[in-house]
DNA sequence: GGGCACCCTCACGCATACGACAATGTTTCT
DNA sequence: AGAAACATTGTCGTATGCGTGAGGGTGCCC
């Protein structure tokens, strides 16, 4: 068994290289993520190794996600994932029916935070579609070139046949 | 008029003042991009100040949606914008109908690097449209609960009023 | 032909996002 | 208990993408 899983507790464990492995991002990564807020402290063993939960995982992979493939700078990843947190512990915090408007106004401050990634999200979809299609039409124009230029020694072909 | 336009030649050149402040990036970065061959070193005056055709503007106006919006890196655009130039070269070089096995492997070669392109716009559009459904999810769960809420506040109301 | 706006080329600086050691401590396996 | 494997915190280095002068020419108008 590689994985530090649930012997005892209850909850599967990672340590940094296995998740370093599952991830594809390097040690040194995770921890600058951590020092950096996109990664709450994790967890750790008594000798001070860091223990990750699968949740943690998952925010990872999200947060390369936003970043490789979307071109999000970090300060921007570590908004959204903060906002996603806001929203979990919103989730869970179900007890006190007591602070309402408090809780009304977290609500409305993470529906904003929503919004700007939804506008900013959207605009890059925009943008990228007309891409697409402007690359789509620049593959016609060549395409149709080639399909020319292949006729064209066909014919060369044809010509030196006789 | 401050624009260098047509005096006596056929076609209007700005120095790289209007042009920085026609495209919004500065000259340091105009500057820049050509000495990392995003841009084709500009013409001269016989004082060394650079000129800028028309078409360059046009150009660099792609190159900052490409990095601003789109989130490609410098590298990833200067490969963008050497297919485009090829592509260019070929639509005017249409006059020597010989040498026609060396086009066709130039427009295989294009097609290749649009290809890419294409890809790499698909994947970007995949993974944003998925974002863009998990944030109406979100924002979906978060609405509900603000209304909850908002009921909630509405019957405590109710009940103070009694 | 003097002045002012504009441009030139270095060249160093800075923020982001890590990579690559070094020196040391921890866990685990047997 | 001793080695191998793995982790820790520094600290320095590096690539990208420019910003910001310094020091000095250029263009053009009156």
């Amino acid at each position: 068994m590689n994985a530090n899983a649930d012997a005892d507790s209850g909850i599967a464990r990672y340590q940094i290289g296995e998740v370093a492995d599952r991830t594809g991002v390097t040690q040194r990564t995770l921890r600058f993520y951590e020092e950096k807020g996109l990664l709450r402290p994790p967890e750790r063993m008594d000798g001070g190794f860091r223990l990750y939960s699968e949740n943690d995982v998952t925010r990872i992979g999200y947060i390369k996600q936003l970043q490789d493939l979307l071109g999000f700078t970090l300060s921007e990843i570590k908004d959204m994932v903060e906002a996603e947190e806001l929203l979990m512990q919103m989730s869970v915090t179900r007890r006190p029916d007591r602070e309402l408007p408090e809780r009304l106004q977290r609500s409305e401050q993470i529906l904003g935070a929503l919004t700007k990634q939804l506008d900013v999200v959207d605009h890059k979809v925009e943008h990228l579609t007309l891409l697409r299609e402007e690359l789509r039409a620049k593959m016609a124009r060549i395409t149709q070139r080639r399909t020319e230029i292949l006729n064209a020694l066909e014919q060369e072909q044809a010509v030196a046949e006789l």
